[in-house]
DNA sequence: GCAATATGTGACAACGATGTCAAAAATCCT
DNA sequence: AGGATTTTTGACATCGTTGTCACATATTGC
């Protein structure tokens, strides 16, 4: 017979299915003998518990939704496999379901997932979970949500993030630390909330440093790679070009360092270049780029934890405060001593 | 109320709830009116219907595995994203099951999520897709899998893939047409079975044209960008250094193309580089990268159609030949004349 | 107009687990 | 020892859908 079900550990076990239940999902009230007994013959059977029984009957799906604005991003990616190995730890399931708000229907579809699998909790990935619109889908199905990285303290839903803030002010003391005066700031996109916590810090350091921001080299990018091509143009090829340019994400870095490269620019000699995320390309790139450690896995898996954690599916789940993860300063090659200093 | 089931439809539109099911399940033997008459219930209930009770009824799961040896990898997030946006329009849902085949449980948690999930499908993505015992795994359980760019001819498998020989041997045309003769091969890693296949339409268009292989010019890496540096080292040092070097991939291309800049050598002036697979790595770079594009997406958007389609579960299902989808070659800035022709 | 066939429709029993609750067994008290 | 607990166990209903099959209603052919 090929599949085994929970009748027939019971019948082989000479007990009742529901004592071979409890034994399965490790509840109380089983002796000892019976217990291993029973194990045994799951393992002699290798029976495995149909999920969607399991989840008809108990109301719990142990389904996780991980939902995404841009499932092809190396953000992406990292937050996925974060969260995915936890629920393999945990025995829960991952449905990755991308969000496209361009699409008029893209509301249908999360609803759907919500309803029609029955979440047992949502996770939710910058910059949609700042998306109002989208957390009220999650508030009114009344499904456990945790927001990755959110702009503001978010009501009544969980939260992971790091200290965006304290970040870019680290990286851009370093740059002040290597003599750095004039420093451009390449920002991501208003749609990003951690964009502007990044600036924060970057003022604050340099304000800390007594050193007055050049606002002509505060320029806005989208964190795409052709963004940071394009502003690195405009900045690089001033009359008084900064001597540092601190990217708010690795794709832009990337971009600044090639345009530098085009120009005849040395990398760090003549321009230091640094970026915000540790992406694959900021290692693969040459010289590779100074950056900040995200921990993106990391709170991917603290958000996995939340949900599947029973203490968070209690009513004050909000009034917990958010779940702050450690972020790193990683020091490499594109950034060097200011050659005026 | 919250939840809407099918009784409350049924109850609503005056018919029963197999009436309903019909509806829902686009079956026949319904007259038009009474149909229209549920379809409008449906939307004002906003009904969807709970997937796992469908699935425990019906014993299909409406479920697809992807199974994936690295998820971080941008092909995999390309694979994975063209798969999943095909689910959705087949209304299936995508489970990603990474197997590490290092973990010394690996097959436990295949059987688990095939036999837990009752998987109605899988889609076993390169290079697992060549591990027999894995592949094996799935012909025990009787699931339907769908391999993409397997080495051999599947033999009870479905498969879908590209003309990995003829893509390579348009390239090295293309470098031929060039004028270059002294062409360098980055092979990819054992494993990969495509890299046999590239070799061999590498060394076709060679011998086509009349040129001889430069032997000690084929070396081996491993896909990785760091695999491409060491390498490019080690080729651009010679004496007689080649003219071209054809990656088979692009982070091992972008390996020697930052190796060709740390030298001095100019690309695509003094020396061509192409890679392969058309990664975002090859447009990031500077010189952008010439390289094949792969259709990734098209081809797990594929192999869900081949394992929804119900004709695929007849018994004849390995009969079927291979299915093939075309590339392109994609000519940027990498590769140019040959500087001594 | 009356069999013989199609075509709709619904009752009912699965699917495989868990929740509830009452009965049975073990343990604890004087 | 015997009643009062506590712990362990299983019968049974239930979750929300679909498969099966029988029935009711149209359609066809002669």
């Amino acid at each position: 017979m090929s599949i085994v079900t929970i009748k027939d550990v019971a019948a082989r076990a000479g007990v009742s299915p529901k004592t071979v239940s409890r034994v399965i999902n490790g509840e109380d009230h089983v002796r000892p003998e019976i217990r291993e007994a029973v194990q045994r013959v799951v393992a002699e059977l290798n029976y495995r518990p149909n999920a969607f029984a399991r989840s008809l009957s108990s109301s719990r799906s142990y389904l996780l939704g991980l939902f995404i604005d841009d499932p092809v991003s190396g953000y992406a990616a990292d937050v996925q496999h974060g969260a995915l190995l936890r629920c393999r730890e945990r025995s829960y399931h991952l449905v990755v379901e991308p969000v496209d708000l361009h699409q008029p229907d893209w509301k249908d579809h999360v609803r759907n997932s919500i309803t029609s699998l029955r979440l047992d909790g949502a996770i939710v990935a910058p910059p949609i979970c700042d998306v109002a619109e989208l957390i009220d889908l999650f508030r009114e199905a009344d499904v456990p949500h945790v927001l990755i990285a959110p702009s503001g303290e978010p009501g009544g839903s969980g939260a992971v993030r790091m200290d965006d803030r304290g970040a870019a002010r680290e990286m851009t003391e370093h740059l002040i630390g290597l003599g750095h005066r004039h420093i451009a700031l390449v920002q991501g996109p208003v749609s990003h909330s951690a964009s502007a916590r990044r600036e924060e810090g970057f003022r604050a350091a340099m304000a800390a440093a007594g050193i007055a921001v050049d606002e002509r080299a505060v320029v806005r990018g989208d964190f795409s790679f052709r963004s940071g091509l394009e502003l690195g143009e405009a900045l690089l090829n001033r009359a008084d070009r900064p001597s540092a340019v601190f990217a708010c994400n690795d794709d832009m870095a990337l971009g600044v360092l090639i345009t530098a490269m085009k120009l005849g620019i040395a990398v760090p000699d003549a321009l230091s270049v640094a970026g915000f995320d540790d992406a694959a390309s900021s290692r693969a790139a040459w010289p590779q780029i100074t950056t900040i450690r995200q921990p993106k896995a990391e709170m991917a898996a603290a958000a996995v934890d939340i949900l599947v954690d029973p203490s968070f599916r209690k009513k004050d789940a909000g009034s917990q405060a958010p779940l702050m993860l450690p972020h790193a300063l990683v020091v490499r090659d594109s950034s060097g001593p200011c050659p005026a200093a």
